[in-house]
DNA sequence: TCGTATTAGTTTAATGCTGAACTATCAACG
DNA sequence: CGTTGATAGTTCAGCATTAAACTAATACGA
């Protein structure tokens, strides 16, 4: 809040806000009942197909495997994606969109491409690259410091 | 995730990935049942004194005035403030922080110290100052349009 | 003065997340 | 083999957040 407060401290607290504010946002784009956390994943799998498993998706998107259980739940019980168990590995499963599951996420897509194109209009991709090695090399530390 | 994404995509699953990596270990560190959101609250009065209302720290915090009573309600059960009507207005209250809630709050910042110094020595001030415009800007403009 | 609109705060239902406990399966090694 | 330890996934309790419905009190205009 305060500009008293530190530079390290003032970008956390900037952080968590955009943060709040654009999951808010998209999920209110979004299809009902559609959450963030869901779209994510259907968006994951659209872009790059294939199966994967809970723990990989766990780990790709740094949550963790409970949070992961719980939203395939809901996927699953939408039908947006199948989950299937590992025939290699008794303890796996292996998760994969449906045409259901893509259908939706490209519902996702045209629903947020309005918001999308103001706030694109309002920033130029290069104030966004700009900041971006910042944040992954935080993002990094507060990854290998935990 | 992958390198396709646009830059702004990219920004927004960065700053998802800290917020959430940061709150984490922010209430790993802090002493048990104080939550990031309570200290937050606590941080605020500490050096801020004086009293507010629900509404204005709500607003101060971005975040439903639903949620700050929710935050309100346990740390007056903790004894960390006291929440007091208006005299002069009696749909509102105001909180102040307590000598016990004074102290959580030394207590949360002892705590977090060393952490903290260990990112301070990871990153210059510097490095979040340049930082510190460019999501400003980002926070405002999202704050505008939604 | 009265009726209406606004504002403050609470409550409830739903979702997300963590962390810890627990089950099941696989792997490695004596 | 069989034991021991690591890995995958689930479940549960607890806290956070939003959105919407609801109560109470103030402000304002006709």
């Amino acid at each position: 809040m305060s500009a008293k407060d530190r530079p390290d401290v003032q970008v956390f607290t900037e952080i968590g806000i955009i943060d709040q504010l654009a999951r808010t946002q998209l999920e209110r784009v979004l299809p009902p009942g559609l959450s963030e956390a869901q779209f994510t994943v259907l968006n994951h799998f659209a872009r790059r197909g294939g199966m994967e498993s809970p723990a990989q998706l766990a780990s790709a998107f740094q949550v963790t495997r409970g949070a992961m259980t719980n939203t395939l739940q809901r996927l699953e019980a939408r039908g947006f994606v199948t989950v299937a168990g590992d025939p290699a590995d008794g303890r796996r499963k292996l998760v994969s969109i449906t045409p259901a599951g893509l259908a939706a996420h490209e519902a996702g897509l045209i629903a947020m491409r309005p918001y999308l194109e103001r706030l694109r209009a309002a920033f130029a991709d290069a104030d966004f690259a700009a900041a971006l090695p910042f944040l992954r090399a935080l993002r990094a530390w507060l990854d290998d410091n935990r």
